[in-house]
DNA sequence: GTATACAGGTCTCATTTAGAGACCTTCTTT
DNA sequence: AAAGAAGGTCTCTAAATGAGACCTGTATAC
């Protein structure tokens, strides 16, 4: 049995999870940090080659979109193919896990949307006091 | 009348949004950074003082956990409670606000508590390529 | 009374990470 | 022959983070 009101952190506290060297954090960082969110974004719609990512994304460096996507990609999130055209190309897209991801990354940011008002607010109130 | 599969991205820009200045994505960083995602969760079982909060989260810094519980606060996220008790103590809690982002964040989480084996196998595929 | 402890921070400095942008390679077009 | 595009990498600088010393005011211990 399992008491239900105790908090994620600490069912794992008393399962000797330490939060220090926590899997889930690692995916969390490279999940929800700024540009994997946006890389994720806009691979909604579909797949993406390099250079289109990096013009949608316009203010993305390459070396940040490089990364990105290698983390995601190593996470088996997003799926990378190069095609033998000449100059080759790479095309990105999301694998399955990706596309069982999104709609909880989609629910985060239609929160914030839907709460920006009220932060907006808060964010006055708190500033000048 | 709006197509349905444009992805939000695309909606956005479509309304002439600048994905550059995107208060969304100012209000995710805070909520979803390292720091702020272990506090949230601790803060999910009810108020917690200063110190508590660091002997809960034993790899934080005293900086970084003012810095955390500054920016939810000023967002409306966190609420800050001063008791003249001598010395004085601080009860920091989630607001309303706050409350509604919770069950998002713990979306997330169980998700990549759900999804850990598969991303450790893709993670070493990736490595051994 | 002096010394030590605790609450809730701030400040400084060393280390990491991110960002800007030059450069690279192979092919194609002009 | 020169320039351009694709998909990156490399270098250098700037910004963020982490470790930990220090601060202020009361309380308790010696």
């Amino acid at each position: 049995m399992q008491r239900v009101s105790d908090g994620k952190l600490n069912q794992w506290k008393a399962e000797g999870f330490n939060p220090a060297n926590c899997p889930v954090r690692q995916v969390l960082d490279h999940v929800s940090a700024k540009w994997p969110v946006l890389v994720l974004m806009e691979l909604e719609t579909g797949p993406r080659r390099f250079n289109e990512l990096l013009r949608a994304l316009p203010d993305i460096s390459k070396r940040m979109l490089t990364q990105s996507l290698r983390d995601l990609e190593r996470d088996g999130i997003v799926r990378r193919k190069v095609f033998d055209t000449k100059p080759p190309s790479v095309s990105y897209s999301l694998t399955d896990l990706g596309e069982g991801f999104l709609p909880h990354l989609l629910a985060l940011v239609d929160w914030a949307e839907g709460s920006m008002q009220n932060i907006l607010t808060a964010r006055k109130e708190f500033d000048l006091r």
